[in-house]
DNA sequence: CGCATTTGACCCGCGC
DNA sequence: GCGCGGGTCAAATGCG
């Protein structure tokens, strides 16, 4: 797998560090929902540059082999320019692709992303270890956790029920080591003193 | 042969 | 106390 330079790796790895702890909730996709208007937006700071998004609907993307590089990926889904993680920029923001994601104490995250495939290359390897049907949705949610020994990262991946061409993500807790070809960022919000990071802090081998 | 995926069963917490 | 919904486990199967 390889892959390197896709957002979504940062993404996967998203840490949140509050300049003091205790102010997030525990907050999953329900509440995108029904919080949106108060919802932390990460659009301030992962930008997908979507734009050609729906051109890649109608392709056989599916028939893709079910892991492909991030950056095929997101070739695939975006048509070409998914990416980039706005570190310092404040300029532009959310195109689409990322409508709104929430963080939660606990490192928990959760997005949507305009997708036809369901497993993202994000840079980790994710082993599925459970599937259920919702009931909110007629989709089916599907567990993965990250395989790396000792890392507690867990995944859960669905459906938009409303819009189905779009996956929600939820990405609940850190990486606790390094993964290949992933390029770590990391940005401090000046005004608030918080820092956003993308990545993982802690080496291994340490 | 080894590993990831699949799928039903099992377990737990919450609400009624 | 019971039922429902959600989450995880684990054995079996398939694929590389």
């Amino acid at each position: 797998m390889a892959a390197v330079g896709a957002p979504l790796h940062a993404l996967a790895n998203m840490a949140y560090f509050p300049s003091q702890t205790g102010q997030g909730s525990d907050l999953t996709y329900d509440d995108l929902q029904s919080d949106q208007s108060a919802a932390f937006d990460l659009s301030d700071y992962i930008l997908f540059e979507e734009g050609l998004a729906p051109a890649s609907f109608g392709q056989p993307v599916n028939a893709v082999s079910p892991m492909v590089d991030a950056d095929q990926t997101a070739s695939q889904i975006s048509g070409s320019n998914l990416t980039t993680i706005s570190s310092s920029s404040s300029s532009t923001r959310r195109s689409g692709v990322l409508e709104r994601l929430r963080v939660a104490e606990g490192s928990r995250i959760a997005f949507r992303t305009k997708s036809e495939v369901e497993i993202l290359n994000d840079g980790f390897k994710w082993r599925k270890y459970g599937k259920k049907s919702v009931k909110n949705s007629p989709n089916p949610r599907n567990y993965y956790r990250c395989s790396t020994e000792g890392c507690p990262v867990k995944k859960r991946v669905e459906r938009d029920k409303e819009d189905p061409s779009y996956v929600i993500t939820t990405y609940e807790g850190i990486h606790n080591h390094m993964s290949p070809g992933v390029v770590y960022y990391t940005t401090k919000d000046t005004a608030s003193g918080r820092f956003y990071v993308a990545g993982c802090e802690l080496p291994p081998g340490s």
